[in-house]
DNA sequence: AGCGTGACGAACT
DNA sequence: TAGTTCGCCACGC
């Protein structure tokens, strides 16, 4: 088990409607390093298995460089999950944040 | 092999 | 409050 399964592992546990951050998943694997969760996801091509458009930066928003057409996709599949946005490209953190169950 | 860069973000100054 | 440094490492050059 590598450090990008176990990104892949908890983007997948994310259900419907709702967020998380980069940090959040970095700090669930025990590090601080959010480069290599945001890496993990773009080097990832299933979109399909690995909901990455659930996956946004600590402000909730959206990441600029979205593989899948832009943030623009990622606005589209989460509003389509009943996510609210503050704007187009911030998420409503305060309604939709999945917190990792510390442990 | 080293160096710079990067879907980031917290701590520090 | 804003700017800088540090964490940590895959990847391209």
């Amino acid at each position: 088990m590598n450090f990008f399964s176990q990104v892949y592992e908890l983007v997948r546990q994310i259900p419907e409607g709702k967020v998380t951050t980069y940090g959040e998943i970095a700090a669930a694997l025990g590090t601080r390093d959010a480069r290599r969760v945001g890496h993990a996801l773009h080097a990832n091509p299933d979109g399909d298995l690995t909901p990455c458009h659930r996956v946004v930066t600590k402000d909730g928003k959206l990441s600029e460089s979205y593989a899948f057409g832009g943030s623009f996709e990622q606005y589209a599949k989460l509003k389509s999950e009943g996510v609210t946005f503050l704007d187009r490209t911030h998420v409503d953190l305060s309604r939709h944040l999945y917190h990792y169950p510390t442990e």
